[in-house]
RNA sequence: GGGUAGGUUCCCGAGUGGCCAAAGGGAGCAGACUGUAAAUCUGCCGUCACCGACUUCGGUGGUUCGAAUCCACCCCUGCCCA
């Protein structure tokens, strides 16, 4: 069997590693502890977060111990890592709750469980610290000369730190130790813009306890343009299904750009490398097999394969012309309808567009279209006879759909 | 604490009394072309009761027929000095 790193670099995950050789050996010599920190910053998880799940996964598969870690502590901070703007602070409430949402997630993804894997929350020890003993005992092995020099302050240092970020470096450090001393933690992994708090975390162990302790990031997934995946025009691409529903989450995956859709197969999808190889040969029409490959994959590690398989479906009828099968739908309330029924009202309600000022500008532009026949009156209304009772396909642009059921 | 430069619509960034809902760019949306791709061209891009009205330019008051633009006080941020 290949060694876990060898699969990690091959599908593209990895961005550094410190000690190469020696964590090489290291995972080949036993299951080996790891960790991954996520900040409970929303109330669910979010395309930022899944490349590391899926790497965490491939590594429990390659019989080593993940640990999840949420930050309920170091939350209480705020990691300034190549932000440009200091965060705004989150109330303690605030945070637990995301935490319990964020390790309901986690479930999905990591099997945990009695020697499998396990999910701490970091609140646990950050919380009770006392600052003098902290100070005492930790503070004196870093050094700021060192910690100003890293690269994740590099913007900050134009545009201002408090003392209150500049100390996230040395939680997320203190976490690793804490999380060696507990459970044998040896090597933590994550986004490539956590290198400097990773290594400052590596560094603490074997300064303090003169153990070996790895770190390993992984590179951010970014388009060919170079920006950013994962986000849409609503914000981030959220895991949770209220949030982004399966068939927009398909749709997302569905649309990526040729040039990206090799990458994305590699990371994404636990689909063996042969059959990836096969269909990145795809060229021209043929590319879009492997895109709803991809999204189907994609969508079934998130939401399970029952609602891809219904988001492909859905897709297919929409685009490949065929009936109105499991799209998004509104539900139109009888008294909304009565107090206005104007498309463009209609419209606003069901997300389709901003406003209603929106609407009438798309209906002018010819991008409306109810039940498959164009829309070029701005004032056009909806009557309770113009809806059967499956419901009305109301479209905007060529990728926007949404079913409207009188209810 | 002292000096100084700033805070403009999703982001960057012009505007320094009426011609400002506010240049330009980016992002986004739509139309054409396509392959639910990219590139390109075109239109839109504060809200609404949309040929008009209303709300917006850090905050609060003030000057003025009229302020994002002037004045006062306050809040926030960068830089330099302590």
């Amino acid at each position: 069997m290949a060694h876990v790193l060898d699969t990690l670099r091959e599908r593209g995950f990895l961005a550094q590693i410190t000690f190469e050789d020696e964590l090489y050996k290291q995972l080949e010599k036993e299951p080996t502890t790891f960790y991954v920190g996520f900040d409970p910053t929303a109330t669910s998880l979010h395309f930022g977060h899944f490349i590391p799940i899926i790497a965490m996964a491939h590594m429990q598969r390659a019989g080593h111990i993940p640990i999840a870690l949420v930050g309920g502590g170091t939350a209480m901070i705020g990691d300034p890592s190549g932000k440009t703007d200091m965060r705004k602070m989150m109330t303690v409430e605030t945070i637990d709750h995301n935490v319990s949402c964020i390790k309901k997630q986690m479930e999905r993804f990591i099997e945990f469980g009695e020697g499998k894997a396990m999910i701490v929350n970091n609140a646990d020890w950050i919380r009770k610290l006392s600052y003098m003993d902290f100070l005492r005992d930790v503070g004196s092995l870093f050094s700021v000369n060192r910690m100003l020099a890293a690269e994740c302050y590099k913007q900050r240092m134009e545009r201002g730190l408090t003392l209150l970020e500049f100390n996230y470096m040395v939680m997320q450090a203190y976490d690793f130790l804490q999380l060696f001393k507990n459970h044998g933690c040896r090597l933590q992994m994550g986004g490539d813009d956590q290198w400097s708090n990773m290594l400052a975390g590596a560094d603490l162990i074997r300064r303090k306890e003169q153990e070996p302790a790895f770190a390993c990031t992984f590179k951010l997934l970014m388009n060919h343009e170079g920006k950013k995946m994962g986000k849409t025009e609503k914000g981030a691409l959220w895991l949770d299904p209220s949030l982004c529903t399966p068939y927009e989450f398909f749709q997302y995956w569905r649309n990526i750009a040729d040039a990206d859709v090799e990458k994305c197969l590699k990371l994404l999808t636990f689909l063996p490398m042969e059959e990836i190889n096969k269909l990145a040969k795809l060229e021209g029409s043929a590319i879009n097999e492997a895109k709803t490959v991809l999204a189907f994959e994609c969508t079934k590690l998130v939401h399970g394969e029952e609602e891809a398989q219904k988001a492909q479906m859905a897709a297919a009828a929409l685009f490949g012309g065929g009936a109105a099968a499991d799209v998004p739908t509104y539900e139109w309330k009888q008294c909304d309808m009565e107090a206005d029924n104007r498309l463009t009202t209609l419209l606003h309600l069901c997300g389709l567009c901003q406003s209603k000022g929106d609407a009438r500008k798309q209906i002018q532009q010819g991008a409306v279209m109810m039940a498959d026949s164009k829309v070029t009156d701005i004032n056009a209304v909806v009557t309770a006879d113009m809806i059967p009772t499956d419901g009305v396909l109301l479209r905007k642009g060529k990728k926007n759909y949404c079913r409207v059921v009188l209810k």
